[in-house]
DNA sequence: TTTGCTTTAATTGTCGACAATATAGGCGTA
DNA sequence: TACGCCTATATTGTCGACAATTAAAGCAAA
């Protein structure tokens, strides 16, 4: 179902797995500092793979490192989520515009049958399938995109963050019909080959995404 | 003059730095195979750091390594040029559309100030600064729209890589008077604190840009 | 009591050695 | 000769120990 299977060759890849989920699902608190020495003996493995597994982390800007002081992970801020969810406009709005110009006729059609099998288990209820099924659908479009960059700044960078902001804020729920007709109409163009339209369809997508979660921070 | 002073701390930073430079500049050629025990004699450090600063440029996307059999240079391709562009395209556009938002009065009038002496330089047929200026152009933008991620993105991420372009590939000089212009436009609209206008200049500039480039790769 | 310095402990940075994996070459067989 | 297998070599991955830096504790003086 989900084209995405990263699978760990490494210890490192092991430990960075591990690491990367433990951050998301909050069970290493945000903010929080990262010893070296305690990890490894967490993770029973020696503190050069803990120190590559934290460089990654980094890397996906789940966590900050300070010479000679240590890795802290990122803490969580409104106006972090304000910028993250920024640039994710732009990413995934250029996207979408490529996805448009790239994406196979049947790479399309089977874009069109995830919205359908989604469609069915929103109509009964099935809020848990709802944010798998909306991470598929974007993730889908930004491999739709054919563009090594977008596809790694996003899927390697970007969306673990929004999705630890999504798990510890606990925001899924709602929003579920709106988001699918916006859905809809992204498909639609991406259909069409309006490349135009398909990225402004993305772009207002996530804003309103964004100003969805502000509203309920407050 | 150029608001980013990196500096080494670490002997890993010295060497990242280093390397990176080496890259960039071709002197250590695209696409070639990188030994760690063949770098760690050749930059008189131990292994470790070597690889540290191998998965910092891997971050970068000047590397790209594979778990068990090593690391390469990035080759440089004509797709991969263009794939990068639309990258930065959606990123820079972002940026000058928070930069018009965000920047304060007195940051705009030093990058009308940049623009000026920039001017002066192209007049008396100062080349060589033009890269220099440009670039210096795009960084003020580019950390006027205060996204950290963007900044991230872009300073620490793509901008190396099309460093690495331009250098190799010899893309300097012409298309300077018309880039000038498209320069003054945009800070024009930054100073009317015109969002949308910000980040369609923005974009049009790169894309303008991206296409002069390709048309003399063939 | 508070401030500043000195000493001590803890953490990160760096190194060389060993283990595991992949590549290259030689050998044997069809 | 060509193909596959097996051995030997080289490279990457992992580990524990030492060096350098930072944070903490304790003491002294104002």
């Amino acid at each position: 179902m989900n084209a995405l299977i990263e699978q760990a060759i490494t210890g490192a890849d092991k430990t960075f797995f591990q690491m990367r989920s433990d951050i998301v699902e909050g069970e290493i608190e945000a903010g929080s500092k990262l010893s070296e020495t305690e990890l490894s003996t967490k993770y029973g493995v020696s503190r050069a793979v803990v120190r590559e597994a934290i460089n990654r982390l980094e890397s996906c800007h789940l966590v900050e490192r300070k010479p000679n002081i240590g890795a802290r992970v990122v803490a969580l801020t409104p106006e972090g989520l304000i910028q993250l969810y920024q640039a994710r406009e732009s990413l995934e709005g250029m996207a979408a515009r490529l996805a448009a110009k790239n994406m196979t006729d049947e790479e399309i059609e089977q874009l069109n049958e995830l919205l359908n099998t989604h469609f069915q288990e929103v109509k009964g209820g099935e809020t848990y399938y709802q944010e798998a099924g909306d991470v598929d659908f974007h993730y889908r479009i930004i491999l739709g995109s054919k563009n090594k960059h977008l596809i790694s700044l996003l899927v390697n960078g970007l969306y673990h963050l929004i999705r630890m902001y999504r798990v510890q804020l606990g925001m899924a729920g709602p929003r579920v019909s709106t988001a699918f007709d916006e859905h809809k109409n992204i498909v639609k163009a991406i259909r069409n080959r309006d490349e135009e339209l398909a990225e402004m369809l993305m772009r207002r997508h996530i804003l309103y995404s964004q100003q969805n979660i502000e509203a309920r921070l407050q």
